[in-house]
DNA sequence: TTCTTTTTCGTCGTCACGACGATAAACGCT
DNA sequence: AGCGTTTATCGTCGTGACGACGAAAAAGAA
């Protein structure tokens, strides 16, 4: 094996949660060159006895503290242009994360301090490395993804209603959905969501069922996008 | 860097085909340890100071002598299991590509042997690596793109007809679809075909009109795969 | 010619969706 | 207590796409 040519592998996560009517992203502020002081996805190098999978966990869970069964978390893609990293020819796997809103400063264990940002206020350019791209790509996916899965509630805590589903779709989308379509869809669709038997209470307005996620992996037919 | 584990990374391609009405992957046999003798996905290492997707290209035209604007080349996932390579630590970054039907011996200017071989007829465990998995991963991919993008046509030569594009359909689905439906929803999907004007000669029934891939990219509804 | 094969055009019932209207069930205020 | 506000949930209606077919058109084969 020592003749062939030698790589740094890293992992990159691109952790999306929903905070405040708005779609946001995870990102560490580096505290070493290059790109010092900029902001960037969290990630690191993949240890060499590691599996990748487990090398996503592991940097999840040193930036969240969380583990990743409240949400999820599949693999994005691999990024590898030549010139990506002043440092060397690092390839990197990139992970998305989709996960409920866990409060507010994240206190990562990690030296960097990390924050949770607003996705539509980057402006092109403000991360480092080719992350702009990346997170770009997690968007996307993410956008595409809630169309035929019931990912969406990922986003949601373990019990949630059909208002806070739709305020998922409505921001991660930017559109509006009329709530009584939306509910019929969503309760009309087996295995999409599954009712818990309770109500809110103290909220404004009428109390709403609360529901849990339905064993459905697929959404046939599919969440159709406003055109 | 020098502190970092160093990996060697490679690219894999899983090359589908439909031939003979069945769904067929190219494969080669390996010439040297390990796994001399079995099957594998044609691949190799990444050069140096090569992009990934450069180095799928070549793989790519090394094995079929094609370059890749007659089909679709797309990357499919990327593997690293820490075992999954006795030699050492190997990621590969797997790739998709379907192509039409090219005439049967590759005649791939590498040193291995090189065929097509019938998808349905390979057995659990007959190819070296995790290249069972990653086929598998490939042929699930190709399946669900053709629900909702027109990439059904990258399977047909630049000009084809409905009943062509539908075979395309039956063999990567195993259904069979509504000649009739088909042809409707196909030529009635703005983007998805474009009529050439002339039709099929010398063929059994009546002639077919000759159609070329739309500027699509996207099937909105979809193509719905019979239940 | 007549039959067979294949393509292409229609028809009809059903179902899901978008656009609403209407009702139900809580809270806050006077 | 009564009333307005807010939000959730249930219906209705028209439209458009789809599945299941029937039927005509256009070639070669017998």
């Amino acid at each position: 094996m020592a003749e062939y040519p030698p790589f740094a592998v890293t992992v990159d996560l691109v952790v999306l949660t929903v905070r405040a009517d708005e779609l946001n992203v995870l990102l560490v502020r580096r505290g070493i060159e290059p790109y010092r002081g900029r902001w960037a996805l969290p990630g690191g190098f993949v240890q060499i006895d590691e599996d990748l999978p487990a090398a996503a966990v592991r940097e999840l869970t040193e930036e969240t503290g969380l583990a990743e069964p409240a949400g999820h978390l599949e693999q994005l893609g691999t990024y590898g242009r030549p010139d990506r990293d002043p440092r060397g020819r690092v390839v990197t796997v990139a992970w998305l994360a989709l996960l409920p809103d866990l409060g507010s400063p994240v206190a990562g264990t990690d030296a960097a301090s990390a924050d949770w940002l607003p996705v539509a206020r980057l402006t092109p350019g403000q991360l480092a490395f080719d992350h702009d791209r990346i997170l770009a790509d997690g968007v996307e996916r993410a956008r595409a993804k809630l169309e035929y899965t019931p990912l969406a509630a990922a986003f949601c805590p373990p019990e949630f209603t059909v208002a806070q589903l739709r305020a998922v779709y409505e921001t991660v989308w930017g559109t509006r959905l009329d709530p009584r379509n939306f509910h019929r869809k969503v309760t009309g669709t087996p295995g999409f969501v599954e009712p818990v038997g309770r109500a809110t209470e103290g909220e404004r307005g009428r109390p709403a069922q609360l529901f849990r996620r339905g064993t459905a992996t697929l959404l046939h037919p599919p969440m159709l996008r406003p055109s």
